[in-house]
RNA sequence: GGCUACGUAGCUCAGUCGGUCAGAGCGACGGACUCAUAACCCGUAGGUCGGUGGUUCAAUUCCACCCGUAGCCA
């Protein structure tokens, strides 16, 4: 038995959770489940990054104290994680006495080495906030291109890296006062005496070869030492041996990993010096894995490992890197309400579609995966219902009503085994985070399944005499396929699989529970719907609560953090069509708009685009033909109040005539939005 | 600017340590079926594998340069 601790990175306590988060904690939390159902011990523990000057001036710009701030942020952060069913072992903070007690251990013993060096140097100071200020909270004109309030470390505009100091007309974003130039002792870790190590350290199977190369321009390039204090006022830990120093928010958060695990070891009685100690971790053979994303690997896989390689803690056996994520091919956007917060998606949709979604679209690297909406529709409902569902839904209709939802042996079948010796490989490619892998064989097996259903025709035999036998192997033989199939999706989709073990009147699903199939005589229960599909106006209104969120939304800025950089995307500008030519009010009038009530929607056969609408206009009803379907569902128009052009003279179309227009916006296809008027409208009323 | 990735069918992506590897899913089209959440099954899709050169008997797969996209530059 592997004994394995796990984690990812700490979101910062600034901000709500989005999904670009959530593809770390989904990747992390998959990954943990699996090694839980192959019997390993294993723990996943995380926290709230809780310190730094952003988590101050927040607090202190919402009247909070940052305890409080850092409390409240805590809550809304569990509640996202527990409703992606992501399953810590333990969600702590840095701010407690754990996550002290290794920063100040870490820290003395690097200083005992002569690790750590005194400086003093020079940074900007807000005098009226008498404060020194983080690059972040630096603006001015832009050296290079002199584009205005720019950031002390980038130029948005052009891009050019540099110093605050170089910035023209500097001034403060905390206070607005031109900021002052002082002097400070800061407290430096020599990561550049570490180099020799980190050379040997950063390479696979420690990192990913991708991370090795880009850790590698970065160790070729020379390392210069870090920076690991903060004068005061400063929310953090105070330096034992430097009154009025605090470690800096970087320093401590990786920390918080030990501080979380230790919380938990105080908890369960566990032995943490088993997890941690050199000496001790190397003689139990425990593995310390952490999931970060790829832009804080140079804290992750450079001052990390040679902060615990001087300080005699065991360095991590691998830090998995993964890329950032975009919607539709873009940055998440604020404008197209695709910055999308994990409380409003579990608003709208379940979570493990978006869990299946990213699943399908990880593998092992590094690479940047997009969230394609409608992809993301068509996936989940063609595999997840389509195929896999669709298995346990034509047979078990068939094993109740006829057989008392008795099992017979099935062994022997062909495509049983076949389904069964898929569990190595795709265990394989969860264990190297190839979930989109495990998941492409899944899914060939399920639709292997549905052939086999479709040769056997089961439907055949329950209406022939005599072949009750038959019909009970070949539902038996789907009833098994759909449990194997669902120990390989648990850790993707736990909350299903744990609906399908009612179903199937088992505890649980262990992934040894594989080489096993359910026994003759068994008996499942009925069967009742384990998903539904996903209808794109959900998609549609997640989009239109995000767009609506974004006034709340904080600009975010902070040092480096996961999926902190794509807070600044750039709107795009979405391109509107010309206004036409001017026209008096006797033109308009001869448009008749009224309001008006669909009370029939329905498709129309052999037409790809059209709605057949029937709308009623106070007296009389209207027969429309409407080119909205790819973004409506007929169904759910039914009842809704909508605009119609009344006096259009009718056209006739191949499948009728239509009888007016009904009035929508958007450039056309999926983006497609009809007009409906505010409550109190009645059909017949006119619009003017 | 330097560096690191990526650019394969309408969409989302596999794949090639150089030679039957030009693929899958979705969409589309045609057919079949009706057990099932109109799901499932079968067939079709002819895309110069970003562009231009080079190495080679042979390149989508190696090299160079260019274009485009993303990220990194502590």
């Amino acid at each position: 038995m592997r004994k394995i601790l796990v984690t990812s990175a700490l979101p910062y306590a600034n901000g709500p959770i989005h999904i670009g988060h959530l593809v770390e904690y989904i990747q992390t939390d998959i990954w943990v489940r699996f090694q839980k159902m192959q019997g390993h011990q294993c723990y996943y523990c995380c926290a709230d990054d809780t310190h730094g000057t952003p988590i101050m001036l927040r607090a202190e710009k919402e009247g909070l104290t940052p305890e409080a701030l850092i409390d409240r942020v805590w809550h809304e952060h569990k509640a996202d994680f527990d409703g992606f069913l992501v399953g810590f072992d333990n969600y702590y903070s840095t701010n407690t006495d754990e996550t002290r007690h290794y920063a100040e251990d870490i820290y003395t013993k690097l200083r005992a080495r002569g690790l750590i060096e005194e400086r003093t140097i020079e940074q900007f100071f807000d005098p009226v906030k008498a404060m020194f200020l983080p690059d972040r909270f630096i603006k001015g004109e832009c050296p290079k291109c002199h584009a205005k309030d720019q950031y002390g470390d980038s130029c948005e505009a052009c891009g050019t890296t540099y110093q605050p100091t170089e910035l023209i007309e500097p001034y403060s974003a905390v206070s607005g006062a031109a900021p002052e130039r002082r002097e400070s002792v800061h407290h430096f870790f020599t990561l550049g005496r570490c180099a020799d190590f980190l050379h040997d350290w950063v390479k696979p199977p420690q990192v990913q070869p991708e991370a090795g190369n880009k850790l590698n321009e970065w160790l070729d390039s020379g390392l210069t030492d870090w920076d690991i204090s903060r004068d005061a006022p400063y929310f953090g830990f105070e330096i034992p041996d430097a009154p009025g120093k605090y470690f800096y928010v970087w320093l401590d958060a990786p920390i918080g990993y030990m501080g979380s695990f230790r919380h938990l070891c105080e908890r369960e009685g566990l032995d943490f010096d088993a997890f941690w100690d050199r000496q001790r971790a190397a003689e139990a053979g425990t593995e310390l894995y952490h999931f970060v994303g790829k832009d804080i690997l140079y804290f992750h896989a450079l001052f990390w490992p040679a902060e615990l390689e001087h300080s005699g803690y065991r360095t991590p056996t691998a830090v998995f890197a993964h890329g950032f994520l975009t919607v539709d091919g873009q940055k998440m956007s604020k404008s197209r309400g695709t910055f999308i917060t994990a409380s409003s998606y579990l608003k709208h949709l379940k979570p493990e579609y978006l869990r299946y979604y990213f699943a399908a679209k990880l593998g092992g690297g590094i690479e940047d995966i997009d969230l394609s909406l409608d992809d993301f529709v068509a996936r989940v409902n063609s595999d997840l219902i389509g195929k896999y569902v669709n298995i346990a839904s034509r047979s078990a209709g068939f094993l109740v009503k006829r057989f008392g939802g008795e099992l017979v042996a099935v062994a022997d079948q062909r495509i049983v085994q076949r389904v069964a010796q898929g569990a190595d490989e795709i265990a394989a490619f969860y264990e190297a985070r190839e979930y989109g892998k495990a998941l492409r064989k899944i899914m060939a097996l399920a639709a292997e399944v549905n052939g086999y259903t479709d040769e056997e025709k089961p439907w055949e035999m329950a209406k022939q005499e005599g072949r009750d036998a038959q019909l009970q192997l070949v539902c038996s033989v789907l009833i098994n396929c759909f449990r194997l199939l669902t120990i390989y999706l648990k850790p993707v989709m736990p909350e299903l699989a744990a609906g399908v073990a009612k179903f199937l009147n088992v505890d649980g699903f262990q992934w040894a529970d594989g080489r096993t199939l359910l026994p003759a005589g068994h008996k499942i229960n009925k069967y009742k719907h384990l998903a539904t599909r996903i209808e794109p106006k959900q998609i549609e209104a997640l989009l239109e609560d995000n767009k609506v969120n974004m006034e709340a939304a904080d600009s975010g800025h902070s040092q480096a953090r996961h999926a902190e950089k794509q807070q600044h995307e750039a709107e795009a500008a979405t391109v509107v069509e010309p206004i036409m030519e001017t026209i008096g009010i006797e033109d308009f009038n001869k448009i008749d708009l009224r309001v008006a009530r669909i009370v029939d929607a329905n498709p129309v056969q052999g037409a790809d685009k059209l709605v057949q609408l029937t709308l009623d206009l106070g007296g009389e009803q209207r027969n429309v033909f409407a080119g909205i379907k790819p973004a409506y569902d007929p169904e759910t128009l039914k009842g809704k109040l909508t605009v119609m052009a009344a006096n259009l003279a009718p056209r006739k179309m191949r499948f009728g005539v239509s009888e007016g227009m009904v009035l929508a916006a958007g450039p056309g296809g999926q983006d497609l939005f009809i007009l409906s008027p505010d409550e109190g409208a009645q059909p017949g009323m006119r619009v003017k």
